[in-house]
DNA sequence: CCAACCTCCTTGACGTATCAACTATTCCGC
DNA sequence: GCGGAATAGTTGATACGTCAAGGAGGTTGG
């Protein structure tokens, strides 16, 4: 078992400033979008992931990975979503386990209402803040550890 | 109101692979401190935030916004390490309102097991995967979107 | 000096996230 | 084809986070 590999001054800067943007850019985020269009971020993730996808359906499991979330986690928001009339479950002729999760008319029309909103916040918050470099070093260091496009 | 001012590619990239990044790297990090210490991020962060201060205590005001949570998410949070013998409430002599709070030395014995391990996995999934270059870069975003360093 | 206001903290309700366990179906090697 | 392994999805319990409301103590200005 080889010593602790502490982190040094510039790393411990990076790393608490990375969790405390995260934190900090995620509730502000949240608390406007749900206050404008009466949404999660939870929420507008899976629509968005719906909005771009062919007929605006995907398998459970494809949202689930294309998101990054568990599965379990999925049809939790996805039972809720369908409650509210945002989301439908439609089964899938070619596979009896799967399931779809398509838009319903609402839900188009809650992402379309959202999104301008959202996306100002997201500008105002965070990227009017930044050089169009550190835009670009961010999206590299992102793939750097992903070792994939976020999409 | 003006035109919706949309995200181009490279704002796209930055920004779900930012929120990505934060997702993928959290849900692993905290699945490994729970397998090994049994104790949850948000735990993680009271215990450094305590174990860092004076007398391994603080006003639950200072911790919070510390830490840039609500100040209920932080009673909720202290309430349920208080259970398990992590932390105690202590009363403030100078301000009847207020309240400390304070590591036991269970709390202590805690965080020390388990600091080594997360920070071999914050390498691990992350500075391993960078260059020293990338870490100064990510250091000074932090710092231009939040406007003061992240402690 | 006291009424109005502000701050510190807690609580309860509800929405959200995680794990483990489970059902149902499909896939694969023989 | 059939038995075991793998996959798709759900569920229930529990932990976590947010909001709105409220209690209790400080602070201040007339």
């Amino acid at each position: 078992m080889a010593a602790t590999r502490w982190l040094d001054e510039e790393e411990t800067r990076a790393w608490r400033g990375f969790l405390r943007l995260h934190q900090v850019l995620r509730a502000e985020l949240e608390r406007e979008l749900n206050v404008d269009a009466g949404l999660s971020l939870s929420d507008y993730e899976v629509l968005v992931g719906l909005s771009e996808a062919e007929e605006h359906r995907l398998r459970m499991y494809t949202l689930a990975e294309q998101l990054a979330w568990s599965r379990s986690r999925l049809s939790h928001q996805v039972t809720r979503m369908q409650a509210r009339g945002l989301v439908r479950r439609e089964e899938c002729p070619t596979d009896a386990r799967g399931a779809f999760a398509t838009l319903t008319p609402a839900g188009l029309a809650a992402i379309e209402a959202a999104a301008p909103g959202h996306l100002e916040g997201v500008r105002r918050h965070f990227f009017d803040r930044l050089t169009s470099e550190q835009v670009r070093s961010l999206a590299e260091l992102t793939t750097s550890v992903l070792g994939v496009e976020p999409w």
